[in-house]
DNA sequence: GGAGGGATGTGGACGCTGTCAACTTCATTT
DNA sequence: AAATGAAGTTGACAGCGTCCACATCCCTCC
């Protein structure tokens, strides 16, 4: 009944595929995620893998939804980590930065527009909403317990989430700027770089 | 003596065919951008492009150059209109964000890793440390008006751009959010909830 | 238990792309 | 006026995404 995934002519091609994909977007960015070289790399004709991938942008859509779905795996377990919400948020901003910082074309292919219409992709969108939610539910606990500020628990979570995705971006796209923050101290120095002009910037008594 | 520029089998067929990439990048995105592409709309045959861009990257640098030089310009002149350095400083962020918005293409490219070690573009390189000395300079100047307080200016500007550029990159990549901003404001709306939550992250009496 | 039938994988083809090499055309220099 | 070298053309090749026709294998249903 339920469906076999494993074992038939090849035995669960998808996932092969998959994984080749990954493999081929950490090694040579998204340009280098074709189908016939996953096919190539998975050991199967280089028509194989229209049987589970309409096209080349749905395999790039496939990707992203498996990276969305590890950032809200990551973010749930770091969120697991901290009683205290705030700290929560914090350990929250961490994984988002660090699974940037790791893997900067995955970062990019899940929401850049190399897929264009990712809504069009249930998977994608679905795998959003679920890391997204992480943030949400996070902080309702804040709320419920008193670490976090009334208000409309979305749009806190979509504030925190802008503001980590900025810092995450900036790191991603780091090489234009990496040439002098590189010995400031890379990504953490950029963070302090931002933190500090943030505080600087709204500090009360402005000159 | 000095290059005549026009008037050759094509005249200035380098300016033709950069109009015509960007062109295809505005209209269809990185990927959209090729050589024959380019050759096609600028009437001239497949191969002829390569007497002035030695390959593709090379003609997606020469964009990303453009593009920088363009952020640079606009950037000075928002900066010209200002006597207070720290408004300039705000309206230079503002002209950045808006490049990002009106050309989302242009600004990955500029910044993405479509073209990897963009070090070795001399054009991008020095296009866009020109659009950062805008920056430098303007910290400089409001230090000496006493605007703006003491300390590295090249520190200043980088974090500075760090944040800028992190709003910017929110906006450009928002389709991922923007499900959720978009009947929240919008870039502007995003704009409010960052700022906002920064302001609520930094006050004074928290919990 | 044997015959479909649908899912899965193969092979070939087409037009697109980037890139190389050889050739032609033309402005400038001598 | 001849030579030189830059600018553009033509032809070719491999790789890509995608479509189509065919082969193969498992499951199901009589």
């Amino acid at each position: 009944m339920a469906k076999k995934e494993g074992s038939f002519h090849h035995g669960d091609l998808e996932w092969a595929l998959l994984e080749a994909a990954s493999q081929l977007l950490e090694k040579e960015g998204p340009s280098g995620v074709g189908l016939r070289a996953a096919a190539r790399l998975a050991g199967v004709s280089h028509n194989a893998p229209y049987r589970h991938f309409r096209n080349r942008e749905s395999i790039l859509a496939a990707l992203a939804a498996r990276g969305l779905d590890e950032l809200g795996d990551r973010m749930a377990k770091a969120a697991r980590g901290h009683e205290d919400a705030r700290r929560a948020l914090v350990a929250i901003a961490e994984t988002y930065v660090s699974l940037a910082a790791e893997r900067p074309h995955l970062f990019r292919l899940m929401f850049g527009q190399e897929v264009a219409d990712k809504e069009r992709y249930p998977a994608v969108r679905e795998a959003g909403l679920r890391a997204y939610q992480v943030l949400v539910d996070t902080i309702l606990e804040g709320q419920r317990s008193g670490a976090i500020r009334p208000g409309s628990p979305e749009e806190l979570a979509l504030g925190h989430w802008a503001i980590v995705h900025g810092v995450a971006s900036l790191h991603v796209d780091g090489r234009m700027l990496e040439e002098r923050a590189r010995e400031r101290g890379g990504a953490p120095g950029l963070a302090r770089l931002v933190s500090e002009q943030i505080r600087l910037g709204l500090e009360p008594r402005r000159i």
